[in-house]
DNA sequence: GTCTATATAAGGATAGAC
DNA sequence: GTCTATCCTTATATAGAC
């Protein structure tokens, strides 16, 4: 319960952002939200219309903050494989899940345009910026040309949030873990020794 | 609605996956239930103990189906490469999403060892099915050494259910089908054209 | 076995006092 | 701005008639 010099709006969004992640939008009530933020029925009625309002902002915020935290990694220094390879190992807290992929499993999230753009365009624009990167490893000959940028980005955020989703099915991160291990392997831009010169062709690096 | 030469327990396990595919065990209620099934509030109770016990049945046989499709195609014709492919590329309606994977997203799935079972269950064999396949395909030359059957399989299944969630999130099937080329684009053993029969270490095929 | 009450709590929202 | 009181609906379950 938060309290200290936050606003009620701001501990109501914080509240909310929470249960959303622990319980989905379908699995979490105004009740348990007030009494989370601490706060009476009339605070949440007087700042935003109803859950749904109150919903949009926090899953605003969530979304932000994911983008701008994936962005950070992404950003950072290395060769696209390591900047990649940063991404897929970067701390998660794995059996609580991701806070915007778990909301496409909210049928009311779903069903919603208001609701769900916000989770679309974060994952997109992850996407994007991991597409980038592959084409600029293409370039550098760290990855081969017959890689798609666009679809190795999907694969790769596709293998987190389905990581998420092996995680919390056996109830360890391990399954997360072996995904991502997987991933790698197959992304893992290595030394070819060859005979002569002999180049891969796959592999386009010498 | 079920009716016609069918038992009222079976239409309310009929009902009851249907509604847990399209709304989660928090998101269906035991009067949701009734209506599609077409019986009151007795019945159920008479059946079933309550709302768990339900979804229990429910879930355990959506569990057990979606393994034996899965391990039909897995234990199809072809080469191992060619398997994971049919798999992989099977067909899906996947904006309904994963009507396994997304329970994972369900609090109070997640919260009852019961309920999980099923879920970790099967995807757990279909896991296994997958790493068997990798490691023969190891064996036969297909794929090259350095990959771990367990952990492929992990990305495979993750890029899977991850795809669901790329592709709800954008309300488009597109991300889906990214995702799974670009891992078969990573996995696909190709001819090697070497010089003087030099050979490429990192993909063990000629 | 199935139905229709009935019961208690929770979900979601409004009204109006302070 | 925040609180409490109140409202109507739904969630989940029980009781007892047929």
């Amino acid at each position: 319960m938060y309290s200290r010099g936050v606003s009620t709006a701001e501990r109501l969004i914080e509240s909310t952002r929470e249960l959303l992640w622990e319980r989905g939008y379908v699995g979490t009530s105004p009740k348990a939200i007030l009494e989370r933020a601490g706060a009476g029925q009339g605070s949440m009625y007087h700042h935003f219309t109803g859950k749904p309002d109150l919903a949009l902002a926090a899953i605003r915020r969530t979304a932000d903050e994911l983008r701008a935290a994936a962005e950070a990694v992404l950003d950072g220094p290395g060769t696209p494989y390591e900047r990649i390879e940063a991404y897929l190992r970067r701390e998660r807290d794995v059996l609580r899940g991701c806070p915007v992929g778990r909301l496409t499993m909210d049928p009311d999230v779903v069903a919603s345009d208001e609701l769900r753009a916000p989770v679309d365009a974060t994952l997109d624009a992850i996407r994007e910026r991991i597409a980038g990167i592959v084409e600029e490893g293409k370039e550098q000959g760290q990855f081969g040309p017959e890689l798609d940028g666009e679809a190795i980005a999907a694969t790769v955020l596709a293998t987190v949030q389905g990581g998420y989703v092996l995680a919390r099915a056996s109830g360890s991160p391990a399954a997360f873990d072996a995904g991502v291990r997987g991933l790698l392997s197959l992304l893992h831009p290595q030394d070819h020794p060859t005979v002569r010169g002999a180049r891969c062709t796959r592999c386009s690096t010498n």
